[in-house]
DNA sequence: AGCACGCCGACT
DNA sequence: GTCGGCGTGCTC
């Protein structure tokens, strides 16, 4: 249409607003605004993007980098609250810092993207009050089958949701919730997704805490409604630092505000929830990956409207859209948990602060075994320390003693030293319980042919296979990858004549069969327990003293209590030390201090043995000694000699691709161009720890840069102004933690 | 993220 | 001769 024909102005008269999609782009598109059409910064819209339709976010004023004649029109303002402009300002930093795409930040905000569909009534489903999920309490005459069986355990421990994720969960069809429901075993709720929320209420009386604990509240309390602030709450295992912080909180829930709670994901526990419920009187809302998508959508609902005020989540809770948010706990800050390796790479702990920072609110950091990059900000006067010395009641801290391996005579084959299974032997006959740690899935980390000697490897990583026996196939903790074990070797075809090398978890509980024949035991992996209610089955039963002996992997360090159980065995513990990883000692001492706080948390003693070849180590000698303090000292020395972190920066730059040749070709191109500027030096390419993963060749280049350096602008200019070869993909990792 | 375009192997 | 594999590139 020629344009001085038309009675409404030009398009260059128009409003024109920038849209940031939820979509792996660096910047937001331009769209036209409809004349009836009012939107703001942070208006959820509908947009059209090539033939299909996308939902995203006014971010701003148009850029007007793009031709006007291609501009498209917003299609539709979604009813509900702009996103809020600190969530926006927080997008824009973790984009800035991370260097990830402002897209790919954005959907981190928007992970649940029914969320935007107008709300609906849905019809849940939850077992009648008088059933408890085990077939004898069923009504007379109900037929229990398999399938009915699986969606009663389906709904014994998970959420109220609708039949269609009900069927999924228990691998059967709605029709068997048909049926149950018709039965009087099911009763379907109409559910408004926009209904109200259940209220926590901040006013029921707490915990009675100790003088200590009632001072550290009282100044937590202090710090809500008073601006930013980052507090490390520091108190050994078992000295009450969650009924410390719940009073922070229900400061935070009387002036109305929202708060956040993380911890690790496999800490999010039944058990754990109850202790909210028990001092709020209604559970908090929660937010991880094993919350059915129904209930998530209402969730980020009610979180964007002000209405949910507590929510406790794994870090993805970070990315919510509060709108008035008061106060965030950090708790477990120190595990390695928080940072997330792939996609936007980040560590939802520093990331709170600066969500905080933004937000211009308190921020509390709780650990028993603090990060040195928290406790070099403590140092530096930025953070505030609190510290709770002693174990709540009767509870003392455990006896840790190391078991010199160089002077105790092994059998071949075998794992427990005798000074182990002694003590062991002793526990049980007391009627207590113990527990082995060794940080290894599977029955055994490395299988070779006796007959040639060759290794069963991953056809697609430079990995060996672990050897699973409960589930009788060679496993991959690469990629995924698992196959049935041969009969004969791929190499020489000599039959049967594999030999298992090393202990895995499994292997370990076949010794203690053989040691302790009486014990009733149970392995605790990630193989065993898939989601936070079987960990709280596994408690369950401990508590129950169903169990004599739990034998397990790291999941079984997180926060579970065990009454009864008073003798820890570490297996190996100079497992995490080898590999001359940066973080290597610190991380060492952090899991088997977390694993050694397992021991004794009522009123009997504890006792830790840590079964090591290198007792002189200053991991054992701290962990023995227990002299945290000077260990976090020495460690700071010796990275700050060496301008690592937190004294120095470091960042990460991976080169991937299925074609070595061209991984190699784009790794030694970004070596030659890699910034030549006082204060940072690059090191590498070189290949990956484990070079090939999932059939793809790995190269990491790794920048080390004085702490003033501005890392990110080095890195955008170097990085970005490589046109990697074909097939190849560059990443980069700000602050990396893994070198994997 | 989708979705289309584009260039090389096993089939009705 | 085509159907289709997923590599590459674009979406305001």
């Amino acid at each position: 249409m020629d344009p001085a024909l038309s009675t409404r102005p030009p398009t260059d008269t128009c409003d024109a607003v920038s849209v940031l999609l939820p979509l792996p782009l660096i910047a937001p598109y331009d769209y036209l605004v409809p004349e009836n059409m009012e939107v703001e910064p942070g208006s959820y819209v509908e947009v059209p993007l090539g033939a299909r339709r996308a939902t995203g976010v006014v971010w701003g004023p148009a850029r007007g980098d793009v031709d006007q004649q291609k501009l498209r029109e917003i299609s539709m303002l979604i009813d509900l609250p702009p996103m809020p402009e600190n969530l926006r300002l927080f997008v824009d930093w973790v984009a800035r810092y991370t260097l990830a795409r402002l897209g790919s930040v954005l959907r981190m905000t928007m992970s649940v993207p029914r969320a935007l569909e107008p709300p609906k009534v849905t019809t849940v489903y939850r077992l009648a009050p008088e059933i408890d999920g085990k077939s004898e309490s069923l009504p007379a005459g109900v037929r229990v089958t398999d399938a009915r069986r699986r969606v009663l355990n389906v709904l014994a421990t998970g959420w109220p949701r609708p039949a269609s994720e009900i069927a999924k969960a228990a691998n059967t069809s709605a029709t068997v919730i048909r049926g149950l429901t018709e039965a009087g075993v099911l009763q379907p709720i109409a559910v408004q997704e926009d209904g109200p929320v259940a209220q926590p209420d901040p006013c029921r009386a707490g915990a009675v805490l100790s003088d200590a604990q009632a001072a550290a509240a009282g100044e937590l309390v202090a710090a809500v409604d008073s601006g930013y602030s980052v507090t490390l709450l520091d108190g050994v295992t078992g000295s009450g630092k969650t009924e410390v912080y719940f009073e922070a909180i229900a400061a935070a829930l009387r002036a109305d505000r929202q708060v956040i709670v993380l911890l690790p994901e496999i800490a999010l526990t039944a058990d754990w929830l109850d202790r909210f419920k028990q001092r709020f009187g209604t559970p908090p809302l929660v937010w991880h990956s094993d919350v059915p998508m129904s209930l998530r959508r209402r969730n980020w609902r009610a979180v964007l409207r002000g209405e949910a005020k507590l929510v406790v989540g794994a870090r993805s809770a970070l990315m919510l859209p509060y709108r008035d948010l008061g106060l965030i706990v950090i708790d477990e800050e120190h595990d390695p948990s928080f940072k997330q390796d792939e996609g936007v790479v980040y560590n939802a702990r520093d990331m709170a602060v600066v969500r905080a920072h933004i937000e211009g609110l308190p921020v509390i950091l709780a650990s028993a075994t603090p990060s040195l990059e928290t406790v070099n900000n403590v140092w530096r006067g930025k953070y505030r320390r609190l510290s709770l010395p002693e174990r709540f009641a009767a509870a003392a801290l455990p006896t840790i003693r190391a078991i010199d391996m160089r002077s105790e005579k092994m059998d071949r084959q075998n794992w427990l030293s005798p000074s182990l299974v002694t003590a062991v032997g002793e526990t049980l006959a007391a009627g207590e319980q113990a527990m082995l740690f060794l940080n290894r899935r599977g029955y055994a980390p490395l299988t070779l042919c006796r007959a040639c000697g060759h290794r069963l490897d991953c056809p697609q990583c430079t990995a060996w296979l672990v050897e699973h026996r409960l589930q009788d196939r060679l496993q991959c903790h690469h990629c995924g990858y698992s196959a049935p074990p041969p009969k004969t070797c791929p190499s020489c075809e000599a039959e049967d004549r594999f030999a298992a090398c090393g202990p895995g978890v499994e292997r370990l509980a076949e010794e203690s069969r053989e040691k302790f024949p009486d014990a009733r035991f149970e392995i605790m992996s990630s193989d065993t327990v898939h989601k936070p209610a079987d960990a709280q089955a596994l408690v369950r039963r401990m508590r129950d003293r169903d169990i004599d002996l739990l034998i397990g992997t790291q999941i079984m360090a997180k926060g579970f209590h065990f009454p009864l159980l008073t003798l820890v065995g570490v297996i190996d513990a100079d497992l995490g030390l080898a590999g001359g990883d940066l973080r290597a000692a610190e991380r060492t001492y952090q899991l088997l201090h977390q694993v050694a706080g397992r021991a004794g948390r009522s009123e009997r003693p504890g006792t830790v043995m840590l079964q090591t070849f290198q007792p002189e180590h200053p991991v054992m000698q701290a962990l023995v000694g227990g002299d945290r303090d000077r260990f976090i000292e020495n460690e700071a020395d010796a990275r700050k000699q060496h301008n690592m972190p937190p004294f120095g920066r470091l960042a990460a730059v991976i080169v991937s691709g299925r074609d070595e040749r061209n991984v190699d070709e784009t790794a030694a191109a970004l070596g030659r161009s890699a910034p030549r500027v006082d204060g940072v030096s690059v090191l590498g390419p070189a290949p990956a720890p484990i070079a090939v993963v999932r059939g793809r060749h790995r190269r990491r280049l790794l920048m080390r840069a004085r702490k003033d350096v501005n890392v990110q602008d080095l890195l955008r200019r170097w990085v970005f102004a490589m046109k990697p070869a074909g097939g190849v993909r560059i990443s980069i990792d700000v602050d990396p933690y893994s070198f994997m």
